[in-house]
DNA sequence: CTACATGCAAAGAGTTTGCATCCGC
DNA sequence: GCGGATGCAAACTCTTTGCATGTAG
Protein backbone atom coordinates (compact mmCIF):
# COMPACT_ATOMS: atom_id res chain seq x y z
CA UNK A 1 0.00 0.00 0.00
CA UNK A 2 2.11 2.52 0.40
CA UNK A 3 5.69 1.15 1.22
CA UNK A 4 7.51 2.04 -2.06
CA UNK A 5 8.52 5.33 -0.37
CA UNK A 6 10.49 3.34 1.88
CA UNK A 7 14.23 1.97 1.18
CA UNK A 8 12.94 -1.49 2.19
CA UNK A 9 15.94 -2.92 0.59
CA UNK A 10 18.39 -0.58 2.22
CA UNK A 11 17.24 -1.58 5.09
CA UNK A 12 17.45 -5.58 5.20
CA UNK A 13 20.93 -4.94 3.68
CA UNK A 14 21.88 -2.77 7.26
CA UNK A 15 20.41 -5.53 8.84
CA UNK A 16 22.22 -8.28 7.48
CA UNK A 17 19.30 -9.58 5.71
CA UNK A 18 19.22 -10.65 2.34
CA UNK A 19 16.55 -9.42 -0.59
CA UNK A 20 14.12 -11.71 -2.17
CA UNK A 21 11.53 -11.90 -4.00
CA UNK A 22 9.39 -13.87 -1.11
CA UNK A 23 9.87 -11.42 1.70
CA UNK A 24 9.26 -8.33 -0.69
CA UNK A 25 5.94 -10.72 -1.36
CA UNK A 26 5.30 -10.75 2.42
CA UNK A 27 5.82 -6.99 2.89
CA UNK A 28 3.37 -6.31 0.22
CA UNK A 29 0.90 -8.26 1.73
CA UNK A 30 1.11 -7.10 5.40
CA UNK A 31 0.92 -3.17 3.32
CA UNK A 32 -2.12 -4.09 1.41
CA UNK A 33 -4.21 -5.18 4.34
CA UNK A 34 -3.74 -1.76 5.47
CA UNK A 35 -3.96 -2.17 9.17
CA UNK A 36 -3.05 -4.71 11.91
CA UNK A 37 -3.09 -7.95 10.85
CA UNK A 38 -2.92 -11.27 12.35
CA UNK A 39 -0.55 -14.07 11.21
CA UNK A 40 -3.44 -16.62 9.34
CA UNK A 41 -5.00 -13.11 7.67
CA UNK A 42 -1.24 -12.38 6.41
CA UNK A 43 -0.80 -16.41 5.46
CA UNK A 44 -3.64 -16.16 3.43
CA UNK A 45 -3.07 -12.95 1.76
CA UNK A 46 -0.07 -14.09 0.61
CA UNK A 47 -1.42 -17.25 -0.59
CA UNK A 48 -3.54 -15.15 -2.76
CA UNK A 49 -0.77 -12.81 -3.97
CA UNK A 50 1.04 -15.60 -5.01
CA UNK A 51 0.31 -19.51 -3.97
CA UNK A 52 3.95 -20.89 -4.75
CA UNK A 53 5.23 -19.40 -1.92
CA UNK A 54 5.55 -22.12 1.06
CA UNK A 55 3.89 -21.08 3.89
CA UNK A 56 6.65 -22.01 6.31
CA UNK A 57 8.68 -18.95 3.79
CA UNK A 58 5.80 -16.47 4.65
CA UNK A 59 6.02 -17.37 8.50
CA UNK A 60 10.16 -16.93 8.28
CA UNK A 61 10.05 -13.86 5.98
CA UNK A 62 7.59 -12.01 8.51
CA UNK A 63 10.46 -12.93 11.49
CA UNK A 64 12.94 -11.52 9.62
CA UNK A 65 10.75 -8.12 8.45
CA UNK A 66 9.94 -7.84 12.12
CA UNK A 67 14.02 -7.71 12.80
CA UNK A 68 14.56 -6.26 10.02
CA UNK A 69 12.22 -3.38 11.23
CA UNK A 70 9.96 -3.25 8.48
CA UNK A 71 7.17 -4.58 10.02
CA UNK A 72 5.94 -3.94 13.91
CA UNK A 73 4.48 -6.57 15.82
CA UNK A 74 2.42 -5.91 19.02
CA UNK A 75 0.38 -7.85 20.93
CA UNK A 76 -3.11 -6.75 21.45
CA UNK A 77 -5.50 -8.51 24.21
CA UNK A 78 -8.50 -10.63 23.02
CA UNK A 79 -6.59 -10.74 19.39
CA UNK A 80 -3.16 -12.01 20.10
CA UNK A 81 0.15 -11.03 17.75
CA UNK A 82 -0.89 -8.62 14.96
CA UNK A 83 1.45 -7.09 12.42
CA UNK A 84 1.82 -4.19 10.64
CA UNK A 85 4.31 -1.93 8.50
CA UNK A 86 6.14 0.48 10.41
CA UNK A 87 4.66 3.50 9.40
CA UNK A 88 6.43 7.09 9.62
CA UNK A 89 2.95 8.93 9.05
CA UNK A 90 0.01 8.20 11.27
CA UNK A 91 -2.91 7.05 8.90
CA UNK A 92 -6.36 5.35 9.26
CA UNK A 93 -9.28 3.46 7.50
CA UNK A 94 -12.91 3.16 7.24
CA UNK A 95 -14.23 -0.14 6.10
CA UNK A 96 -17.55 -0.30 4.69
CA UNK A 97 -19.26 -3.58 6.22
CA UNK A 98 -21.44 -4.08 3.48
CA UNK A 99 -19.36 -3.70 0.61
CA UNK A 100 -15.88 -3.86 1.96
CA UNK A 101 -14.78 -0.52 0.49
CA UNK A 102 -11.75 0.82 2.21
CA UNK A 103 -11.19 5.71 2.55
CA UNK A 104 -8.31 6.37 3.96
CA UNK A 105 -9.23 9.27 7.02
CA UNK A 106 -7.75 12.38 8.22
CA UNK A 107 -5.58 11.74 10.92
CA UNK A 108 -6.62 15.30 12.11
CA UNK A 109 -9.66 13.92 12.49
CA UNK A 110 -8.61 11.41 15.18
CA UNK A 111 -6.13 13.95 16.80
CA UNK A 112 -8.84 15.28 18.64
CA UNK A 113 -9.84 12.20 20.49
CA UNK A 114 -6.25 11.53 21.47
CA UNK A 115 -5.23 14.79 22.93
CA UNK A 116 -8.89 14.63 25.34
CA UNK A 117 -7.67 11.16 26.43
CA UNK A 118 -4.43 12.30 27.28
CA UNK A 119 -6.15 15.55 28.81
CA UNK A 120 -8.78 13.21 30.73
CA UNK A 121 -7.06 10.05 31.42
CA UNK A 122 -3.00 11.15 31.83
CA UNK A 123 -3.25 7.99 29.09
CA UNK A 124 -1.15 8.36 25.62
CA UNK A 125 -2.31 6.47 23.50
CA UNK A 126 -0.49 4.90 20.79
CA UNK A 127 -2.61 5.47 17.43
CA UNK A 128 -0.75 5.14 14.16
CA UNK A 129 -3.65 3.11 12.86
CA UNK A 130 -7.01 2.81 13.29
CA UNK A 131 -9.31 0.83 11.87
CA UNK A 132 -13.02 1.80 11.82
CA UNK A 133 -15.92 -0.60 10.48
CA UNK A 134 -19.70 0.45 9.69
CA UNK A 135 -21.30 1.47 6.73
CA UNK A 136 -20.23 3.99 3.81
CA UNK A 137 -22.58 7.04 2.32
CA UNK A 138 -23.90 4.37 -0.57
CA UNK A 139 -24.58 1.22 1.99
CA UNK A 140 -25.98 3.24 4.56
CA UNK A 141 -29.01 4.36 1.89
CA UNK A 142 -29.95 0.80 0.90
CA UNK A 143 -29.17 0.17 4.77
CA UNK A 144 -29.12 -3.80 5.41
CA UNK A 145 -27.49 -4.32 8.82
CA UNK A 146 -25.71 -7.00 8.00
CA UNK A 147 -23.61 -6.99 10.95
CA UNK A 148 -21.80 -10.44 11.18
CA UNK A 149 -20.99 -12.25 7.77
CA UNK A 150 -17.66 -13.72 6.71
CA UNK B 1 -17.06 -8.15 33.06
CA UNK B 2 -20.53 -6.75 32.90
CA UNK B 3 -23.16 -9.73 32.31
CA UNK B 4 -24.56 -9.52 35.46
CA UNK B 5 -26.74 -6.77 33.95
CA UNK B 6 -28.46 -8.78 31.63
CA UNK B 7 -30.78 -12.04 32.19
CA UNK B 8 -28.59 -14.43 30.06
CA UNK B 9 -30.20 -16.96 31.14
CA UNK B 10 -33.35 -16.08 30.26
CA UNK B 11 -32.10 -15.49 27.06
CA UNK B 12 -30.53 -18.50 26.55
CA UNK B 13 -33.74 -20.33 27.41
CA UNK B 14 -36.00 -18.34 25.35
CA UNK B 15 -33.63 -19.28 22.21
CA UNK B 16 -34.60 -23.13 23.02
CA UNK B 17 -30.67 -23.03 24.91
CA UNK B 18 -30.02 -25.06 28.33
CA UNK B 19 -27.98 -22.98 30.84
CA UNK B 20 -24.70 -24.92 31.62
CA UNK B 21 -21.99 -24.26 33.89
CA UNK B 22 -19.51 -24.22 30.74
CA UNK B 23 -21.48 -21.68 28.54
CA UNK B 24 -21.61 -19.53 31.59
CA UNK B 25 -17.72 -19.96 31.74
CA UNK B 26 -17.31 -19.22 28.34
CA UNK B 27 -19.49 -16.01 28.21
CA UNK B 28 -17.28 -14.97 31.21
CA UNK B 29 -13.75 -15.22 29.64
CA UNK B 30 -15.27 -12.78 26.71
CA UNK B 31 -16.70 -10.47 29.41
CA UNK B 32 -12.98 -10.71 31.19
CA UNK B 33 -11.30 -9.92 28.45
CA UNK B 34 -13.49 -6.72 27.47
CA UNK B 35 -13.10 -5.88 23.64
CA UNK B 36 -13.20 -7.90 20.90
CA UNK B 37 -11.15 -11.40 20.93
CA UNK B 38 -10.14 -13.60 18.63
CA UNK B 39 -11.39 -17.60 18.95
CA UNK B 40 -7.79 -18.70 20.35
CA UNK B 41 -7.72 -15.65 22.85
CA UNK B 42 -11.34 -16.79 24.34
CA UNK B 43 -10.03 -20.46 23.95
CA UNK B 44 -6.93 -19.90 26.22
CA UNK B 45 -9.24 -17.50 28.50
CA UNK B 46 -11.01 -20.12 29.38
CA UNK B 47 -8.57 -23.18 30.06
CA UNK B 48 -7.12 -20.57 32.31
CA UNK B 49 -10.42 -19.74 34.26
CA UNK B 50 -11.43 -24.09 33.66
CA UNK B 51 -8.59 -26.12 32.68
CA UNK B 52 -11.31 -29.00 33.03
CA UNK B 53 -13.95 -27.75 30.30
CA UNK B 54 -13.22 -29.34 26.98
CA UNK B 55 -11.60 -27.42 24.19
CA UNK B 56 -14.58 -28.92 22.12
CA UNK B 57 -16.95 -26.92 24.75
CA UNK B 58 -15.43 -24.13 24.27
CA UNK B 59 -15.58 -23.69 20.42
CA UNK B 60 -19.27 -24.83 20.49
CA UNK B 61 -20.31 -22.72 23.45
CA UNK B 62 -19.20 -19.67 21.90
CA UNK B 63 -21.46 -20.63 18.81
CA UNK B 64 -24.57 -21.37 21.31
CA UNK B 65 -23.77 -17.60 22.70
CA UNK B 66 -23.64 -16.01 19.34
CA UNK B 67 -26.86 -17.86 18.73
CA UNK B 68 -28.44 -16.84 21.69
CA UNK B 69 -27.24 -13.42 21.09
CA UNK B 70 -25.22 -12.74 24.32
CA UNK B 71 -22.09 -12.69 22.12
CA UNK B 72 -21.87 -11.28 18.86
CA UNK B 73 -19.40 -11.80 15.94
CA UNK B 74 -18.08 -10.15 13.20
CA UNK B 75 -15.19 -9.96 10.95
CA UNK B 76 -12.53 -7.14 11.12
CA UNK B 77 -10.33 -7.44 7.74
CA UNK B 78 -6.66 -8.46 9.14
CA UNK B 79 -7.63 -10.03 11.79
CA UNK B 80 -10.63 -12.53 10.96
CA UNK B 81 -13.17 -13.18 13.00
CA UNK B 82 -13.85 -12.02 16.25
CA UNK B 83 -16.23 -12.16 19.28
CA UNK B 84 -17.88 -9.74 21.61
CA UNK B 85 -20.46 -9.59 24.20
CA UNK B 86 -23.57 -7.80 23.11
CA UNK B 87 -23.57 -4.58 25.28
CA UNK B 88 -26.41 -2.25 25.32
CA UNK B 89 -24.01 0.57 25.99
CA UNK B 90 -20.92 1.66 23.75
CA UNK B 91 -17.94 1.66 25.90
CA UNK B 92 -14.62 1.57 25.07
CA UNK B 93 -10.92 0.76 27.35
CA UNK B 94 -7.40 1.75 27.25
CA UNK B 95 -4.95 -0.17 27.34
CA UNK B 96 -1.76 -0.13 28.60
CA UNK B 97 1.12 -1.74 26.68
CA UNK B 98 3.51 -1.93 29.51
CA UNK B 99 1.94 -3.09 32.73
CA UNK B 100 -1.59 -4.13 30.90
CA UNK B 101 -3.43 -1.78 32.56
CA UNK B 102 -7.36 -1.58 31.49
CA UNK B 103 -9.37 1.66 31.92
CA UNK B 104 -12.59 1.79 31.04
CA UNK B 105 -12.73 4.92 28.42
CA UNK B 106 -15.91 7.40 28.23
CA UNK B 107 -18.19 6.90 24.94
CA UNK B 108 -18.23 10.72 25.74
CA UNK B 109 -15.34 11.67 23.70
CA UNK B 110 -15.37 9.13 21.37
CA UNK B 111 -18.93 10.41 20.00
CA UNK B 112 -17.15 13.63 18.63
CA UNK B 113 -15.02 11.51 16.16
CA UNK B 114 -17.56 9.29 15.04
CA UNK B 115 -19.86 12.66 14.65
CA UNK B 116 -16.50 14.56 12.32
CA UNK B 117 -16.48 11.40 9.77
CA UNK B 118 -19.95 11.40 9.66
CA UNK B 119 -19.62 15.05 8.82
CA UNK B 120 -16.61 14.95 6.59
CA UNK B 121 -16.85 11.57 4.91
CA UNK B 122 -20.83 10.69 5.37
CA UNK B 123 -19.63 6.97 6.85
CA UNK B 124 -21.69 5.91 9.68
CA UNK B 125 -18.66 4.44 12.16
CA UNK B 126 -20.53 1.42 13.93
CA UNK B 127 -17.90 2.28 16.90
CA UNK B 128 -19.55 -0.23 20.21
CA UNK B 129 -16.21 -0.93 21.56
CA UNK B 130 -12.76 0.64 20.65
CA UNK B 131 -9.27 -0.70 22.49
CA UNK B 132 -6.74 1.87 21.99
CA UNK B 133 -3.53 1.08 23.31
CA UNK B 134 -0.30 3.27 24.65
CA UNK B 135 1.34 4.20 27.63
CA UNK B 136 -0.96 4.73 31.22
CA UNK B 137 -0.12 8.07 33.51
CA UNK B 138 2.67 5.85 35.43
CA UNK B 139 4.27 3.64 32.68
CA UNK B 140 4.98 6.83 30.71
CA UNK B 141 6.65 8.14 33.71
CA UNK B 142 8.81 5.07 33.43
CA UNK B 143 9.29 5.65 29.84
CA UNK B 144 10.28 2.89 28.35
CA UNK B 145 9.49 1.85 25.11
CA UNK B 146 8.09 -2.08 25.08
CA UNK B 147 6.05 -2.41 21.97
CA UNK B 148 6.38 -5.48 20.81
CA UNK B 149 7.05 -8.03 23.89
CA UNK B 150 4.53 -11.03 24.32
C1' DC C 1 -37.33 -39.53 31.58
C1' DT C 2 -35.94 -37.42 27.25
C1' DA C 3 -33.21 -34.79 24.48
C1' DC C 4 -29.62 -31.72 24.42
C1' DA C 5 -24.82 -30.73 26.01
C1' DT C 6 -20.49 -32.54 27.30
C1' DG C 7 -16.12 -35.15 27.11
C1' DC C 8 -13.27 -37.99 24.60
C1' DA C 9 -11.02 -39.35 20.47
C1' DA C 10 -10.05 -38.99 15.76
C1' DA C 11 -9.77 -36.11 11.74
C1' DG C 12 -8.61 -31.75 9.57
C1' DA C 13 -6.43 -27.13 9.34
C1' DG C 14 -2.83 -23.98 10.57
C1' DT C 15 1.96 -23.31 12.21
C1' DT C 16 6.72 -24.66 13.27
C1' DT C 17 11.09 -27.04 12.61
C1' DG C 18 14.91 -29.81 10.14
C1' DC C 19 17.36 -30.59 6.19
C1' DA C 20 18.87 -30.67 1.26
C1' DT C 21 18.87 -27.56 -2.63
C1' DC C 22 19.07 -23.06 -4.54
C1' DC C 23 20.43 -18.32 -5.24
C1' DG C 24 21.61 -13.39 -3.50
C1' DC C 25 25.71 -11.29 -2.84
C1' DG D 1 31.73 -19.98 -4.45
C1' DC D 2 29.80 -19.27 0.21
C1' DG D 3 26.21 -18.88 3.45
C1' DG D 4 21.83 -17.61 4.12
C1' DA D 5 16.92 -18.41 2.26
C1' DT D 6 13.71 -21.46 0.27
C1' DG D 7 10.83 -25.58 -0.44
C1' DC D 8 9.51 -29.86 1.08
C1' DA D 9 8.13 -32.96 4.62
C1' DA D 10 7.47 -34.25 9.25
C1' DA D 11 6.10 -32.78 13.83
C1' DC D 12 3.22 -30.12 16.53
C1' DT D 13 -0.66 -27.25 17.92
C1' DC D 14 -5.24 -25.53 17.22
C1' DT D 15 -9.93 -26.40 15.72
C1' DT D 16 -13.73 -29.32 14.14
C1' DT D 17 -16.59 -33.41 14.00
C1' DG D 18 -18.70 -38.04 15.61
C1' DC D 19 -20.32 -40.70 19.14
C1' DA D 20 -21.30 -42.57 23.91
C1' DT D 21 -22.38 -40.78 28.41
C1' DG D 22 -24.17 -37.41 31.54
C1' DT D 23 -27.46 -33.93 33.02
C1' DA D 24 -30.76 -29.83 32.58
C1' DG D 25 -35.45 -29.27 32.25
Amino acid sequence: MSHENRDYIEQLHQHGFRVTMQRLMVLDAVCDIGGHATLPAISKRVEALDATIAPSTVYRALDTLVEAELVVSSDIKGVGRVYEVAEATPHHHLVCKCCGEIQVLNDALVRPLLDSIKREYDFQAELNHLTLSGLCKSCSKTAKSIATEE
